[in-house]
DNA sequence: CTTAATCGTATCCACAATGGTTACGCATGA
DNA sequence: TCATGCGTAACCATTGTGGATACGATTAAG
């Protein structure tokens, strides 16, 4: 396995909602469209609905929706939501520090994956659920 | 296991081979430094040398060495010798064709995805393994 | 008050990626 | 000839992930 597919099926769901807007949808309905499990759904959307992005109804009639205006979530907004992490992984070991490489190679790379992540974030937040939505909505009309 | 560490483990050799330039390193050595296990080592570096990043050596008095200028290595050339994918990952299941979302999602995010990665690997193009090792010898000297 | 619908969550499972380890053949230089 | 070191296959333990079942709690409807 390579990267968690929850921000993609995050991103998925929350333009969904964004297209009902003003009326909650189930977990089940939301995992139709996302072809998975409604377990898989509840989970995603209780880590957001934690952070304020989504609420959530249960009972009958009950389901979810977003809490936030689709203007205002940003991709990066979602990334950070999820607790994705940096795409870079140091060592599983701690290199060896008698070694002047292994001593200080964590240090140096260290900002280097950090601003190469901020650029890549910089990217996602200029594009926001509305903007998916309006794309979905682009190819609708065609 | 959050992502794979062979990309920093790669930019580790790399520089302590810079620094050793002229000099061969067995792959129990570079281990060593590393703090992990000679095959990996080799493995890893197996990789690099299809590439012609680097050379080996068999048998007594054998090791590696870097076969190109560390000047003209680039962190981003590094990465995507390593073949290191996306940070970002489409849903597993194929979504659903009949909702507009699911139909339209991956089309949508793909580019945007592509950018966003894109601008992370232009931060990574502005280093080279002489950076790093410039760095370390920094260190070194204070 | 009863019932159906729905969330909230625990638990279990299968699968794949990763890195560590052993093993052994082959190449090379002393 | 022998020690050294690469090349590579094979196996394993660990971990992350998503799928699945189950069941209690909550809510609206009637």
């Amino acid at each position: 396995m390579n990267v968690s597919t929850r921000f993609t099926v995050a991103l998925h769901v929350l333009t969904l909602l964004a297209l009902s807007a003003g009326k909650a949808l189930t977990s089940e309905y939301i995992a139709g469209s996302v072809n998975t499990n409604p377990v898989v759904v509840r989970r995603l959307l209780g880590t957001l609905r934690k952070l304020g992005i989504v609420s959530s109804q249960p009972g009958n009639g009950g389901g979810w929706e977003l809490a936030v205006a689709p203007g205002k979530l940003s991709l990066r907004d979602i990334r950070q939501a999820l607790n994705e992490g940096s795409p870079f992984s140091m060592h599983s070991q701690t290199p060896n520090p008698k070694c002047p490489v292994g001593k200080n190679i964590q240090r140096i790379l260290s900002p280097i994956y950090d601003e190469a992540e901020q650029a890549m974030e910089a990217r996602l937040a200029r594009t926001t659920i509305l903007s998916l939505l309006r794309s979905v909505q682009e190819t609708q009309r065609k």
